[in-house]
DNA sequence: TGTACATCAGTGAACGCGCGTTCACTGATGTAC
DNA sequence: TGTACATCAGTGAACGCGCGTTCACTGATGTAC
């Protein structure tokens, strides 16, 4: 089958009885439905109803709800990876300057997504979806850029050799719990800048003479 | 009404009719429940079930499910922060290597209850429960142990009076996000002692003649 | 010490509901000749 | 181009279930005299 004829099938059918994409909007509807009410309250139900169609039509694309949810939480850590890389993209540049603007703004990108909807930051880390592989983090977008950041940082000079060693694991983890414990209500929303302060500080330990501004 | 009086009116309560505690065992009962079944399903019939008494029983000391959860998750807060007492009570000494020790068993401590009980981990961070006074981390116990901590590294010269004002921000949160990063499968187990070696190096940033070991 | 009574801590049935999942089905669509 | 037929993408009813919450109640307990 041509993708012309793909592409045909699928505009005729959008507009008649059959749906067209019907998979891509159940993960839609369901996104948006945990946006609205939370990982959990997550309903099947409501979710085709959502659509406009019967609950078992679902079930021609999932074979269950656990994996409808897990589709959803893969399209989430896209989403926010594409998030990112756009963010990146609007700070060009091979300078010192640019490469702490553009590690800054990582750790930002990610507070934001988190602080802006809790819910599905909920659904990425709540134990809700289940990871496919394992640890395995390297191969992960996300997890490039930041390698790129850091590695422009000790290019630059503005980070030491040695934490650059530790810069992935503590710049991650840091957000990320920064991102939750403030989310959650634990911190104050402000506390995120002071981290990148934090953190910015941080990475130059080991080498001081490297790290002047 | 006396003490004793109390006391010997919870003692013949509990073999009788009357329970005696319900409201201590219906939390106990909830807590249990969610370390095995997650945050997520729990239920309020479950729980009385699992006491041995009525669902409504549960009305007489809870407005709702909420609030039950809630006090489940405000007995977690408590009982971490006595693990983290005792790990502490565990290493006396106010040599520069014993606030060392004590500073990664704090982190250890933390980690290991979110690793041993991933289900209550996720009940305390999950957005299951509300926290009664927002971004009020001052008070409570297990911020006072780690600022102490913190204060005896300062002291002893282990690490950097710069770094110190960062001290509890960048501790907790690379600490929790590891922690969560880790339970949820995005980073093996063992890049928790690597962070700990990262945060050792980092909290030195800023006058390295100090960090000396 | 014994009795009457108020209070307390639970029961048990019922409410209405929404859930995930199954199944036999139907009507639209695409294809072969 | 027209027709017969297979396939595909949905429907809709039903299943059995467990849920949170309510309500009138009852039997045990504590207290006053």
């Amino acid at each position: 089958m041509s993708i012309t004829n793909v592409v045909r099938r699928k505009r005729v059918a959008r507009e008649n009885y059959h749906h067209g994409d019907l998979e891509a909007a159940l993960i839609d509807a369901a996104l948006d439905l945990v946006r609205q009410t939370g990982p959990d309250h997550l309903s099947l139900r409501a979710v085709a109803q959502q659509v406009g169609v019967s609950p078992s039509a679902v079930y021609h694309y999932f074979p269950d709800k656990d994996s409808l949810i897990s589709r959803v939480g893969d399209k989430l850590f896209i989403d926010l990876a594409n998030m990112q890389r756009e963010a990146l993209a609007q700070i060009p540049g091979i300078s010192a300057r640019a490469a702490k603007l553009r590690y800054r703004e990582l750790g930002r990108t990610y507070f934001r997504w988190a602080n802006k909807e809790p819910n599905l930051f909920r659904l990425m880390f709540g134990g809700f979806c289940k990871i496919e592989r394992e640890g395995d983090h390297q191969g992960n977008d996300a997890f490039l850029m930041l390698t790129k950041c850091l590695d422009d940082l000790l290019d630059t000079g503005v980070i030491s050799k040695s934490m650059r060693k530790y810069g992935e694991l503590l710049s991650w983890t840091a957000v990320q719990g920064a991102s939750t414990l403030i989310v959650e209500g634990h911190l104050p929303e402000a506390a995120f800048e002071d981290l990148l302060d934090g953190l910015d500080l941080a990475m130059r330990a080991g080498n001081m003479r490297a790290g002047s501004k």
